[in-house]
DNA sequence: AATAGCAACAACCGCAGTCCC
DNA sequence: AGGGACTGCGGTTGTTGCTAT
């Protein structure tokens, strides 16, 4: 007898998740936890499989992540983990708080291999590619020293710890990230349980389109405002590492 | 203005590890 | 001890937006 395929093929949705259905699986979560992710779906009336679920949480809807770009203390220990670590993208990211491996994967993939390269070391190995005629140009255009240590080290000198940001460089890493407007419409809409919502029936970029357009920006302060002003403060001072995500969103409650 | 190419990222797939009966 | 169920992880793909021509 083989094993039970993880969902049931016929009848399940994929593809790109649609606000109702982030705020369906939001509203279970934050009610019931998520003690089977297989069950999830069906509970919370969703056509989606457990594993897409837990996908979708633990990557976009979770309340503790941070969104936007990851900065450069942050870049920079992602290049220091990954030289010790290798592609163990989930342990580099139960180093970086509110920041998922994916992401990381992602970001590492589209940014850091290429800044690694063009700086003349091999994003795999951390060692230096080959040696140049001539001092290779950081990005910033700063002139990279052509016998770079065998360590990572040559890629960071400072971050030597195998520990999360402290609070200082957290704090100053974080001025770079904006709160997702997007996610603050569906918690908030969430926690105000606003029956108003309604975005059924546009396909999925569609049906956030005008959110998407809420790029990031200082201008969308007014929009976190506007929120904040409603009561719903965000979660930014949460520590949702110590915290029972249960306990800890009613107690954020208005 | 149109479009081809590229970049970014969300989501899927398949496998491995762990748990539980 | 063995096998099924479930979760988590890493690799890969698909879609969308942006930029250059």
């Amino acid at each position: 007898m083989g094993r039970q395929p993880c969902c049931d093929k016929l009848g399940v949705k994929k593809g790109p998740w649609t606000a109702e259905e982030d705020k369906k699986l939001v509203n279970f979560i934050i009610t019931h936890g998520h003690c089977c992710w297989r069950s999830v779906p069906k509970l919370a009336g969703l056509r989606r499989c457990g594993k897409s679920c837990r996908l979708r949480w633990t990557n976009y809807l979770r309340p503790d992540l941070k969104r936007g770009l990851l900065n450069d203390d942050e870049e920079q220990l992602v290049i220091d983990l990954h030289a010790r670590l290798g592609n163990r993208w989930s342990k580099i990211a139960a180093r970086l708080p509110g920041r998922t491996d994916n992401e990381i994967k992602n970001h590492w993939n589209t940014h850091i291999k290429k800044k690694l390269t063009k700086m003349g070391i091999d994003p795999v190995t951390h060692e230096p590619l080959h040696q140049p005629d001539t001092p290779y140009e950081a990005s910033d255009g700063a002139a990279i020293n052509d016998h770079q240590p065998k360590d990572c080290g040559n890629v960071s000198s400072t971050t030597t710890e195998l520990s999360p940001l402290t609070d200082e460089s957290r704090s100053s890493s974080e001025s770079g990230n904006e709160e997702d407007p997007l996610m603050n419409v569906i918690w908030s809409e969430v926690f105000l349980n606003d029956l108003s919502w309604n975005f059924t029936g546009l396909s999925s970029r569609e049906e956030y389109g005008e959110l998407d357009t809420l790029s990031w920006s200082l201008d969308n302060r007014n929009i976190l405002d506007d929120h904040q002003s409603f009561g719903f403060g965000g979660f930014g001072e949460i520590d949702f590492n110590s915290l029972d995500i249960n306990t800890t969103i009613k107690s954020s409650l208005p």
